[in-house]
DNA sequence: TTCATATATCCGCATATACGGATATGTATT
DNA sequence: AATACATATCCGTATATGCGGATATATGAA
């Protein structure tokens, strides 16, 4: 009885928040620790964590430990619902705040490197 | 300027709730009407109708009125989308409650008839 | 062990939204 | 017009959840 069911409104309700929608956005670009969301989102950190534990509880992100940083990716490839969804979203990631959000995210990684 | 544009937010925040999923669901069967889904869900009338409102202004239902009786059914074909979003929910179409629900309309669309 | 840094969790507050009875609106029928 | 029925909207209440500073935990360096 380890099957993964999954739940509609748990994994909707996870989705249905702006912060939660940009983080994603930003995530399938590529995998990032909390210390790159928060500078790209400029919000305090308990706020981001509080979001990853959210979508990491929904199936929708794994994390990956690497000394004191946590890097959290996507969740490709667990059957084939959440990365539906992902590419469903897709069509989206030029719009705002989405976009914007990329640019100022790369902008920072190019000069800073709060995990090296 | 009458392009639709979606914003993701909206869409999710829409079928991020639990009765509106029910709903969802059971139009994804056929086309219903208010009547048809206060009873299916036994729930109050002006319950189910503010909820076709926010599923409606979502983009994700449309409505068709017959006299009193006004007829909601989902919104395919209407660019992608949401009819992506209606495939993926198919899978948990035989979860509960979205069974019970979609047997309890049939048994009660045998006998009675509120919109004829 | 002590300190610094990254992340997670706690907690009180503010806000958004679902609820459902009451009421309004719309549409026949007589 | 008066009535009946289906649906939509209003409104006060209850609940869920996001917020962010404070604090706890984890890891590595000195």
């Amino acid at each position: 009885m380890n099957t993964t069911y999954i739940e509609l409104h748990d994994v909707f309700s996870a989705i249905a928040e702006k912060t939660r929608l940009r983080i994603i956005l930003l995530l399938s670009v590529s995998e990032l620790c909390v210390c790159d969301l928060t500078t790209a989102l400029n919000l305090p950190q308990s706020t981001i964590s509080r979001h990853m534990s959210r979508l990491k509880l929904a199936g929708l992100v794994t994390d990956r430990r690497t000394g004191k940083w946590v890097h959290y990716s996507l969740n490709r490839g667990s059957g084939g619902f959440a990365e539906g969804l992902f590419n469903l979203m897709e069509f989206a990631k030029d719009q705002e705040p989405y976009k914007n959000d990329r640019e100022r995210l790369i902008k920072y990684q190019s000069t800073e490197d709060c995990c090296s």
